[in-house]
DNA sequence: ACCTGAACACCGTTCAAGT
DNA sequence: ACCTGAACACCGTTCAAGT
């Protein structure tokens, strides 16, 4: 019987796509990415390194994988209420999503990795802009605007990333010569303390979204 | 003769940080951050791996005094005109640094850098913001977001990866059903032509700066 | 102080072979 | 079709030794 390529059917010794995926994800959220490796996986999984070229072509389309899987697992909120709203929602939930898998973000540096998983997000976001009244190209903007804003203070922001930084920052703000760094020595603990917070990043959230609708749509009235 | 990158002469022990730092830079240019590694860079430098282990403690520091010799190129605007075009001047700047040394970028992943190189556009920045009237604790919000959207934008829309990322992404635009994703497939024109402009990180930006004025400045009067 | 050379414990991937 | 085992060309870093 002729198998499907995307089937998850599992062979003797319980190998997978799905089941490799899914023991990389974890692997990767624990160790963080540079434990992601084929040969640490492939003890992970009890096998050897190049049972895994069997299930991909090499690294890059495991962690395509990967990334897939991680985007599948955002639960994408309704479709009901004013479209800032619908948008905050959608948002808070990616980068909430980025929180829990760190890596996965990572991952996509080079190439822009569009398969149908990761894809559900923008979709949903377009889809909230075009019905808000946005044309074609200005929903593509404000998309953009708005991924770039999430993903960026994900990036460079994240809570996760915060708790082990703080004490850190607050050395290396205090070791700023404050004749050359005014600025930021005298808000040196309002920084520190504002370090990723959940409520830092609505409320530039809100910003930005107040921004694209006078920009965009209030402008023809 | 063998032509080298560098154009300054090296004596035999010509080996200090600043000259590793600068080799460094260019190479990760060059060949991507996966080229930078300790045993290809010594050989850029006609050296034994080891011999780079006298000046830096590791890669980890080699790899910030690269983040921090590419972050010293940024040339800062002037502090002169309207707080937000200064804002637009210094963000487009930083953007355009990002865009010149890629792989600085993904350097900063797990650990912040707050070296005095990088830190010179936050200075600047927070002295903008105070100068315009925000308070300590609103200016650090509000260049969080900014921040956040310029670095978000530079690494997930940068024209540099659009380039080759373009027909790719056409491809894997047309790839998906549209049944499921009509939003993005009734717009793909206009989502790939929009690919990581500098008039849409600049549109982007402004809109960010009218919300952040709305709600931090507006609000009082 | 500055650099070399050998060594260790890792990588991703190819290739030939086993079942 | 699925997996093993050995091999190749890489890594970062330690340690002892040379100058």
């Amino acid at each position: 019987m002729p198998a499907k390529a995307s089937s998850e059917r599992s062979t003797a010794s319980g190998l997978s796509r799905e089941r490799i995926a899914r023991v990389a994800l974890e692997l990767a959220d624990q160790e963080g990415l540079d434990g992601l490796s084929m040969r640490r996986l492939a003890r992970e999984l009890d096998v050897t390194p190049m049972a895994l070229y069997v299930h991909f072509r090499g690294k890059d389309e495991l962690i395509d994988a990967v990334v897939d899987l991680a985007a599948r697992e955002l639960k994408l909120p309704s479709e009901r209420g004013p479209w800032k709203r619908q948008l905050e929602l959608l948002l808070r939930e990616l980068r909430r999503g980025v929180e829990r898998h760190p890596s996965a973000l990572w991952i996509r540096r080079e190439r822009p990795l569009m398969s149908p998983g990761v894809m559900r997000g923008p979709e949903l976001g377009m889809r909230i802009l075009l019905r808000a009244g946005f044309s074609k190209s200005d929903a593509v903007a404000a998309w953009r605007a708005l991924f770039s804003y999430t993903l960026g203070f994900a990036s460079f922001s994240s809570t996760a990333r915060v708790e082990n930084a703080r004490h850190h920052a607050r050395a290396a703000l205090a070791a700023l010569p404050d004749d050359e760094f005014p600025a930021l020595v005298s808000a040196a603990t309002e920084a520190v303390d504002a370090m990723g917070g959940e409520d830092q990043f609505e409320f530039g959230l809100r910003c930005l979204l107040d921004g694209l609708q006078r920009r965009y749509l209030d402008r023809e009235k």
